[in-house]
DNA sequence: TAGTTGATCGTCT
DNA sequence: GACGATCAACTAA
């Protein structure tokens, strides 16, 4: 499977955010390799957005957002939390999207350790990569891995199933409180692996 | 099943 | 000093 080039990234970031669904997410750590079908995202447009982080422009924290499309923009939120984000379009655009959910592919066992599984009673493997910090978690994916590239072999994203567009839903992002608020989150219908 | 809350801290006001 | 692109545990019914 090859890995997307950065022309992919370079986009506009809705059809971004749509073209990742299906796609196959890597993450390799050591020699052990991780792998997942993403099934929702959510796209967050910067400065016109005004729930990105991005909307007042550039800090020390959003930095990454900045970068050219295909590198990874991690934060760290609720004092507990990681989130992981696809940076799209051209360096400068405050641009992202926000992965929410993959369905485990390879490497569920070690994707069981890092979310700390291992003793609790036995939950549906939805439960492991289902919104947007338990797929961090799940992948060892946290401040460090801020800023990665994905064209590097750390964490990257290649082809996977063709989706169908009658296959793609569309709503209204979560967690958002703006009235503005617009349907920039796309998942897989019928996928169980997609967050509440 | 729905609704509420505690955990926990970096970032921005 | 407030709060968040969240999650899990808890309560009530």
């Amino acid at each position: 499977m090859k890995k997307l080039p950065r022309s992919f990234y370079l986009r506009p970031t809705i059809t971004v955010a749509r073209d990742l669904l299906g796609k196959t997410l890597y993450r390799r750590i050591g020699k052990k390799l991780l792998r997942g079908i993403i099934v929702e995202v959510e796209a967050y447009l910067g400065e016109k957005d005004p729930a990105s982080h991005a909307y007042r422009g550039r800090t020390k924290r959003n930095e990454a957002m900045f970068k050219k499309g295909g590198h990874l923009y991690v934060y760290f939120t609720y004092g507990m939390h990681f989130c992981a984000n696809v940076v799209t379009e051209d360096e400068g655009i405050g641009h992202a999207v926000l992965l929410r959910a993959i369905e485990p592919i390879e490497g569920i066992h070690i994707m069981e350790r890092n979310r700390k599984m291992e003793d609790r009673i036995r939950r549906v493997q939805a439960a492991l990569t289902n919104g947007p910090a338990k797929l961090c978690q799940a992948l060892g994916i946290a401040r460090e891995e801020n800023g990665t590239d994905l064209l590097g072999h750390e964490i990257f994203i290649a082809g996977g199933k063709t989706v169908p567009r009658s296959q793609i839903g569309i709503s209204p992002r979560i967690g958002i409180r703006n009235a503005t608020e617009k349907k920039w989150r796309f998942y897989l219908r019928g996928s169980n692996f997609v967050s509440r």
